[in-house]
RNA sequence: GGAGGCAUAGCUCAGCUGGUUAGAGCGCAUGCUUCACACGCAUGAGGUCACAGGUUCGAGUCCUGUUGUCUCCACCA
């Protein structure tokens, strides 16, 4: 049955079809047979105001990736998706759109009515991202699809939140907070990035009250000064002995605050006084703490000084700086300005910089959580992969401070605490509160706040899989997870937390492997940003290219943990590897008769080109099963790509043509199974990688089973590896390449067939060649020979290790050519061969080398031995004729 | 201040626990309308694996140092 098949692979044809095929029949689901092992993966949930990225393609072709090849493993695999709320995200984008089609804010709407648009807009976007994940191929059960803020997810929160305040592991506090004025809430410590900025470092006279002199101090940020309660010196600091405990007047406020000594002040730096603003810097404030300063905030949630700022109240706090800075000077107080570049702390979502603040928060309380999280590590029940990212969690694990965990905003898990307006209690409970569980006052109101975004997704392992219920099905099959995928930007906002979380709720860590990824950048190594505007949208690359070429780019020639480079021509290259495999199948389907099966023929039946071939996948299957195993996708997929290309394509298929336009129907039979057999064995290798490609051609050829998704993984067959035949066949190969060479060097065109003379130990060998070499290296006739040819005019002489290859090429042939050509080769295997006589004469080398390594040293040696003794004689042959 | 990555062909990168005459893609050169594929075939050019030491029978691979480069964490006002 000669198909009619398209030259060229369509995969706008072939994707929607084949990812329909697979969610209806059911093939994301894991299989639930109760004798195979579950393997779980939890996908990262995008957040749900998320467009597709780059990153995102990255992330979920590793993960698709690898549950596919555990699921045809028969692992009942199950990879669980979902999506983020992401809270200040999404509460964002709401209010601009409010803002711009109907100019309100969300205080006009109040806050039921504001959530209930936020829903409104989850409704309507939320299965964007979802969507766009299936254009990946991604093979998630969508059916448990889970969002963060749904109903199991909420729960999860609210018995987390109860149990660790019940523990004592959360707490409500006056901190120094990061605050981000533009965002208008507080946020953790993870969630400010520090950029290197220029500024400057004011320094500042305090006139001592008594009238006595002053002191200077140095700040960087000298608006806060209107909340200064006290000048901080080193108590050993000889300069400043005489004025510890006296007063300064604070210029432009006019109030006494006191001059205190502690280590904190250092000597060295600036003039050696420090002022304490105890609102506004979390040094500061352990500084007065210990001294007992007074706190006064005087910047406002906006940024603005507030009503404590006297003249400056209401001024945004850079405009109050410049102001400050000119009436200092004005006043004479200023001393002298000097450039000083400092770190300053930016908010994470909108860039602007954070403000210290001090703030009533809600903190988890990190030390006691950490614990346990830094043991699973240590103990290796959780392993980075690769291991390296292992230190940088534990850096932080070990430093790291308590956890803010409340947000000013409205879209979120709100807090479940009641605060009594007659006792003061804060009543925390997982049922909603009526009455005070303190004194029973019905007078109480709840928290306004929200959790952080990260607070729900720390549970995504567990809350996905239905804890806080324990009975659930799922959380007691699939939990723990086996692997967690990742970029290494979210170690600290999110693995670490979820590793303390699985450990502090469910005693157990909740993933054994965590694999981190690189970032995706743009071809000048920028990271893609909407701003830059040099983001590459991966649905405009699948529509282009297909989604196997992205996916393919993905992985190839990528190693754990390191960015990657995006390059359209990778994704072109990759395109045309699915062509090439495309029509490599389209010339085993062109030779299919209509009742074919896949079946190896009898193996007596099989040739040398079979046995090869054979030889090779299996090699390949076992290399490539370790390769998957140790998470080295980037390797396992290079080497089913040379197999395809080199060894399936551009040899075995040649080999096999001599036999497909032969009459001899045997042999043509046993051709067509070998390729047919082997063609599958690489569909389902590279299955994992190219899932659509494959299971496309997959369903195109005889096959047993419903879909190449569900067929078994290749496994290595100890009869299918034939080390004698693999050799002799490489002999052959080696002859044609030399032969090819040869011809291209004296420009003889293709279509200019010789005669070709074997001189050869193995003369069976050749014989069995004989089509090859006619097929492959332009011979029209071949020859055996017993003895070197009595005339060598006009005859180009091939020498490779177990053969001499001659070829009348008649005035072609310049013989001072061909001697300098065999001269140079004698003297290059020579150059070799004593290396490695070097090597084998090295007693330390015999003695403490492995076996196998000498061995195939002296197999070299004896190979290179030949090939010296031959092209030596041919060397002599051409002498004579020069 | 602390920690880590990277440095291999013109470009982008693989190279797993040390053992191939160091690989791929793209690019480059030459030839080819060969009955699956020009999104192709054949052949080729191109690398003292940053530098200097060390360990080892053997180092691109391990150790130390140097240089360049990138990143993360912490932070002195």
């Amino acid at each position: 049955m000669a198909r009619e098949l398209p030259k060229i692979y369509e995969p706008q044809q072939v994707e929607e079809r084949i990812y329909k095929m697979w969610e209806e029949g059911g093939y994301f689901k894991p299989a639930g047979q109760p004798d195979s092992k579950p393997f779980t993966i939890v996908m990262p949930p995008p957040n749900v105001t998320g467009q597709l990225h780059m990153g995102h393609a990255m992330d979920a072709t590793l993960q698709d990736t690898l549950i596919r090849f555990k699921r045809m493993q028969g692992y009942d695999a199950l990879w669980v998706p979902g999506v983020d709320h992401a809270g200040i995200a999404t509460q964002i984008k709401v209010e601009e759109e409010l803002r711009v089609k109907e100019g309100l804010t969300r205080y006009d709407l109040g806050r039921e009515k504001f959530l209930e648009r936020v829903w409104d807009w989850k409704q309507k976007y939320g299965n964007r991202i979802v969507e766009q994940q299936k254009k990946l191929g991604a093979s998630c059960d969508w059916d448990r699809a889970a969002f963060t803020m749904d109903e199991t997810c909420s729960k999860a929160v609210r018995e987390v939140f109860v149990s660790l305040y019940e523990k004592g592991l959360i707490y409500k506090g006056s901190r120094i907070i990061n605050w981000c004025p533009n965002c208008v809430t507080a946020l953790s410590d993870a969630e400010v990035e520090y950029v290197d900025k220029p500024g400057h470092l004011w320094h500042i006279r305090y006139p001592l009250a008594d009238g006595s002199g002053e002191v200077v101090v140095a700040t960087t940020r000298p608006e806060t000064m209107l909340g200064d309660t006290g000048v901080c010196v080193n108590p050993n600091d000889e300069r400043y002995q005489h004025i510890i405990g006296k007063k300064v007047i604070l210029p432009l406020v006019n109030k006494e605050i006191p001059i205190v000594a502690d280590d904190y002040a250092e000597m060295e730096f600036g003039t050696g006084c420090v002022k304490m603003t105890p609102a506004h810097d979390p040094n500061d404030f352990e500084v007065g703490l210990r001294h007992n300063l007074e706190v006064i905030r005087v910047l406002d949630d906006n940024g603005k000084v507030n009503e404590l700022g006297g003249k400056y109240y209401g001024m945004d706090r850079y405009d109050a700086r410049k102001q400050i800075v000119a009436d200092l000077e004005a006043g004479g107080y200023l001393v002298k300005i000097d450039d000083h570049a400092h770190n300053v702390g930016t908010c994470y979502r909108c860039h602007k910089d954070v403000e210290p603040i001090i703030s009533a928060q809600w903190f988890v309380k990190m030390k006691p959580l950490a614990k346990e999280a830094i043991r699973v590590v240590k103990d290796g029940e959780t392993k980075f992969v690769p291991e390296r990212f292992t230190k940088t969690y534990m850096n932080w694990m070990e430093n790291v401070r308590d956890w803010c965990i409340s947000r000013q905003l409205w879209w979120g898990h709100q807090i479940p605490a009641w605060t009594c307006a007659d006792c003061g209690h804060i009543t925390v409970s997982r049922e909603d509160a009526t009455v005070c569980e303190h004194c029973g006052s019905q007078n109480i109101t709840r928290e306004e706040d929200v959790l952080d975004t990260w607070f729900s997704s720390a549970l995504w392992p567990f809350e996905t899989l239905g804890w806080p219920n324990t009975d659930a099905e799922d959380y007691k099959r699939f939990y723990p997870t086996d692997v967690l995928v990742t970029g290494y930007d979210i170690i600290f906002f999110w693995v670490s937390r979820m590793i303390f979380s699985g450990c502090e709720h469910t005693g157990k860590a909740p993933f054994h492997t965590v694999l981190i990824h690189g970032l995706v950048r743009d071809n000048q190594g920028r990271k893609m940003s909407k701003s830059l505007g040099n983001g590459i949208d991966p649905l405009e690359m699948i529509g282009k290219y297909g989604c196997d070429a992205l996916r393919m780019n993905m992985v190839t020639g990528n190693s754990p943990g390191n960015d990657m480079r995006f390059y359209v021509e990778r994704t072109e290259a990759m395109r045309n590897f699915a062509n090439k495999l495309w029509n490599a199948s389209r010339y085993v389907m062109m030779n299919l008769s209509e009742d074919a099966k896949n079946e190896l023929p009898d193996l007596s039946k099989l040739e040398i080109a079979d046995k090869w071939v054979l030889s090779k996948l299996n090699t390949l299957i076992e290399e490539v099963t370790e390769n998957m195993d140790k998470y080295e996708l980037g390797v396992a997929v290079q080497k089913i790509y040379d197999f395809v290309w080199d060894i399936y394509c551009d040899w075995y298929i040649e080999m096999t043509k001599a036999r497909l336009f032969s009459d001899d129907a045997d042999r043509k039979q046993t051709a067509i199974s070998v390729l047919t057999y082997v063609l599958d064995q690489m569909l389902r290798l590279l299955h994992p990688f190219m899932p659509f490609i494959t299971e496309e051609i997959w369903q195109s050829i005889p096959h047993e089973g419903e879909a190449l998704i569900v067929a078994q993984w290749p496994v290595a067959r100890t009869d299918l590896a034939f080390k004698t035949e693999c050799d002799q066949m490489e002999s052959v190969m080696a002859a044609i390449r030399a032969i090819r060479n040869r011809r291209t060097e004296m420009n003889v065109p293709p279509s200019k067939k010789a005669a070709l003379f074997v001189l050869t130990s193995k003369p069976q060998v050749f014989t069995e060649g004989e089509g090859f070499l006619q097929r492959l290296a332009y011979a029209d006739t071949v020859s055996m020979l017993t003895a070197e040819p009595e005339n060598l005019d006009g005859m180009v002489t091939i020498t490779t290790a177990d053969a001499k290859l001659y070829i009348p090429m008649g005035q072609l042939v310049d013989v001072a050519k061909e001697l300098a050509r065999i001269t140079k080769e004698l003297e290059a295997a020579k150059k070799f061969l004593s290396s490695l006589e070097g090597k084998l004469s090295n007693e330390k080398f015999i003695s403490r080398a492995p076996e196998a390594v000498v061995n195939a040293e002296r197999e070299k040696a004896a190979k290179h031995r030949d090939l010296i003794a031959q092209l030596e004689q041919s060397l002599a042959a051409m002498q004579r004729l020069a």
